[in-house]
DNA sequence: CAGTGGTCTAGACCACCAG
DNA sequence: TGGTGGTCTAGACCACTGA
């Protein structure tokens, strides 16, 4: 347990139980803390914090919920043996993701028209059917390769100023967030099809290659649905990943 | 508010914060509790329900984590819009999955060996390369018809005792259970692929069929990988439900 | 300003597990 | 039997929101 550093910002606005989640965390990602390797017990680690055991049970439960320990009532806790440390899915966009792994994205937009929504779009928009909607088409690039083709489509309300240039030069997401908006929830349904002769073209893969595919509904923390899209992606140059932790 | 129920059975082994999320969840699920509608506060709930209030507040934090509804500081708690109501992703097999949608799976093993793990298998169960691991393939039907070809590496130690006929009767994860081995983390990577032409003889596809590929680790409650698996399913008849709720 | 959720404390009792 | 995590209580103070 000496590698665990136990320095506390008490006047950080960064939560206590973050704080002590994220030095765990680390002390895990060096290999100070093995797989297997047991953690002292909640009272022990809470006393040397210099906190109450619900704070410290609060900092164990986000490494829980990451997958990287389990904990066994009468046993203690221990240390998952990943063979490879894999990241959660996280509520970001593409264009993000992208950008962080440093692959230099581009868009370009090829449509950008308000239409009527579909019974499809509506419903999952909750709105009605016929309501104006912001519908886009978007293909994004990977160092100058083509990655996804992106259908989205959004409310009036939420996306009637966005331009674009601002599409281009960033991802949904981002825009999302410039413009108040704080996505949430999303709600994705992965699969695979073909693809046809148009889709081949503009994804510079032959006819008839699998696609990844995703149908995706954004909600905000107000509730509200703020996009519905069917994406495309070259399936040579993407994949998701997830992780799911029993409850 | 007068839809809830508050009814608790203090004398049940089952949490108090589990029975009130599961009433309030079961109120949003009716639509007693509307898309858009403000639950009342917390300090209310818990008074009503006769809870303290972090009990209370976990309940809520239940259906937070489902995407059900969200919260925000000096605002409240509103339930989610979903169009269509989606259910997380859960670690179970696919033979459970189909078995509870009335889907009649049935498996018929094509290999069962003892073999030696190669480099990849040995990292992802964290075994010696060269170490004896159960290889098994598997074709799954539902209703008869072909699904999912799908490929597993075990360690000997859990897997030792696995037989064709028990393979043959039930899930993976039901065999687990069955013999005291508790999964609790499961990681994936979701693809695409086109199909082989043995690979489509066996699902019943034309070759150059789209499939979606899962590669998957699962992890028990000791925190060691129990299984190592390379499944295909048909894009067709099978797709992955993914939520993410912002943390 | 009053009201909301976010964080934190200092206890308590319990079910489960290993020796 | 002693130690572990799981649950629950009754407070407290704070940051943020809207009117």
């Amino acid at each position: 347990m000496a590698q665990l550093s136990f320095e506390l910002d008490r006047s950080s606005p960064v939560p206590l139980y973050y704080q002590v989640s994220r030095q765990i965390e680390a002390a895990i990602e060096r290999g100070d803390l093995a797989a297997g390797a047991r953690l002292e017990n909640e009272t022990g680690l809470a006393r040397r914090y210099g906190l109450s055991r619900p704070t410290m049970r609060r900092a164990i439960q986000e490494l829980v919920d990451k997958g990287l320990v389990v904990r066994k009532r009468g046993i203690g806790t221990q240390v998952v043996g990943h063979g490879q440390v894999k990241r959660q899915l996280q509520l970001t966009s593409l264009f993000d993701d992208l950008a962080r792994s440093g692959q230099k994205p581009t868009t370009k937009v090829l449509t950008h028209e308000i239409a009527a929504a579909d019974e499809m779009v509506a419903e999952q928009l909750g709105v009605d059917v016929g309501a104006n909607v912001l519908h886009i088409e978007r293909l994004r690039f990977a160092e100058g390769e083509p990655l996804a083709l992106m259908h989205n489509w959004l409310p009036v309300q939420v996306a009637s100023t966005f331009t674009v240039e601002q599409l281009e030069s960033g991802g949904l997401y981002a825009l999302f967030r410039s413009t108040g908006v704080n996505t949430r929830i999303a709600s994705q349904r992965i699969g695979a099809r073909n693809a046809d002769a148009a889709q081949a073209r503009l994804l510079g893969v032959r006819k008839g290659a699998a696609l990844l595919t995703a149908e995706r509904a954004t909600y905000d923390d107000n509730g509200r649905a703020v996009e519905f899209g069917r994406h495309l992606y070259r399936s040579d140059k993407y994949s998701f990943e997830v992780m799911i932790v029993e409850r």
